[in-house]
DNA sequence: TCTGGGGTCCTAGGACCC
DNA sequence: TCTGGGGTCCTAGGACCC
């Protein structure tokens, strides 16, 4: 079964808000610079959708009504959303904030059928919080996640193994997840535009092609997916942690620049600090005032956590970067990470920093970001993160003692 | 009044080692 | 009168997902 809330950030802005129910509303970031995020249903008839901008948003619609987005309600909405979920099988596998893949084949004695799961679920998170979703039930994760798109908003779609060859016959290949823009046209070339076509096509030469993703490809378009529904326990510990930034004009100054990466280096750091990570590879990322986007990484002689050596490293990369043209995004990620199950540093010194900074994340926890904070960034302007916070994952990130 | 932010996975070339 | 082969690690970029 795969669940996808429908136009879910716009959605949960209606309710917690009625004189925007019923007109047309999109969901933007806070920020100046932004795209659209999510536009609830009376918005999309005119054509407004994910990731346009505001301008050609405003020209499709005039009377369209923006919301900042409000990060912390919808990470708490969908950490209620997951709970209905586990109510009905241990085997959910939270794909985003607003999604979720579960193993029901489990709990079909228990509740009679996937029918009545799907129904109980639809009307639990419509009485609880006045959200719809669409449901999709079919024999694998693939197919059920294409049944999901087949009906919105508030669909129930099934997918039955003997329906399959005929779903997928003409059936354009894009609409699989997995298969987009680029690979799309290329598949085109090819000659392959249905996942019928896709499915009879030679193994053989989709591997020449794609490599190693060339059989899968042939698999999808059969609409064959052996991949299980992970549970948060079962899924891969995460590999990397990162932040970036849009800013607000363009900037060229050194200083000025190194400022921000001091405040990307601070949320990098307090989040690998909250995972009990550390990481051996600094990555900086670039984009310039024309979005050409760059990245340099380097590696560290030791795994590192502390927010400190984390800009000191971004900061290393960034003085070996001959600036071409102003700066429109910044980015710092680690990576590489190792999982610290000792929380002993092994110096005085490191001791020191460990314990400064547990104590700075625990008033930042408390009080909001950059309650307390390195002197410098107080001359950053437009500071905060607006990150989707990983909580509504229902037990966090593993080998974490949060939550 | 141009174009967000969080990730994962794959590729390809080069350095380096035995 | 010519320069192997296998493997790992590192770097940078790109495709894809939400």
């Amino acid at each position: 079964m795969h669940i996808d809330m429908n136009a879910f950030f716009a959605a949960v802005e209606q309710q917690s808000n009625p004189a925007l129910r019923g007109k047309p509303v999109a969901v933007v970031g806070n920020q100046k610079r932004t795209i659209i995020l999510t536009a609830s249903y009376e918005a999309r008839p005119c054509g407004v959708k994910t990731g346009m901008t505001l301008y050609e948003a405003r020209q499709k619609c005039p009377q369209l009504q923006l919301v900042p987005a409000n990060n912390r309600l919808y990470t708490y909405v969908s950490s209620q959303i997951m709970r209905i979920f586990q109510d009905y099988t241990p085997l959910v596998e939270v794909f985003s904030v607003d999604e979720a893949f579960l193993d029901i084949s489990g709990s079909l004695r228990y509740f009679g059928s996937s029918e009545r799961i799907a129904n109980l679920i639809k009307s639990r998170i419509r009485t609880r919080l006045g959200l719809t979703c669409s449901i999709g039930i079919a024999p694998n994760k693939l197919l059920a996640k294409l049944a999901s798109d087949m009906r919105k908003p508030d669909g129930l779609t099934f997918v039955q193994l003997e329906t399959v060859a005929d779903l997928l016959e003409d059936l354009p290949i894009g609409e699989l997840c997995g298969i987009g823009r680029k690979t799309t046209r290329k598949l085109n070339s090819l000659g392959i535009y249905t996942c019928g076509e896709l499915g009879r096509f030679p193994v053989t030469k989709l591997k020449a092609q794609f490599g190693i993703i060339g059989p899968r490809l042939s698999l999808m378009g059969q609409g064959i997916d052996p991949s299980p529904v992970l549970s948060p326990e079962q899924e891969p510990e995460v590999k990397t942690v990162g932040h970036s930034m849009t800013l607000q004009q363009d900037v060229s100054a050194r200083e000025d620049i190194a400022r921000f990466l001091l405040q990307l280096a601070e949320m990098v750091g307090r989040r690998a600090r909250r995972y009990a990570v550390s990481g051996r590879t600094v990555t900086l990322t670039l984009r310039y005032a024309d979005f050409s986007t760059f990245s340099r990484q380097q590696i560290q002689s030791t795994a590192i956590f502390c927010s400190e050596d984390i800009y000191r490293a971004a900061v290393k990369i960034f003085d070996s970067v001959f600036l071409l043209q102003p700066v429109r995004l910044l980015g710092v990620r680690l990576s590489s990470l190792l999982y610290r199950d000792c929380q002993l540093p092994l110096f005085e010194p490191d001791l020191r920093r460990e314990r400064l900074s547990a104590s700075l994340d625990q008033i930042n926890d408390r009080h909001g970001e950059f309650t307390v904070m390195s002197g410098s960034l107080l001359e950053v302007k437009g500071k905060g993160s607006h990150v989707i916070s990983p909580a509504w994952r229902p037990r966090g990130i593993r080998n974490v003692g949060v939550q």
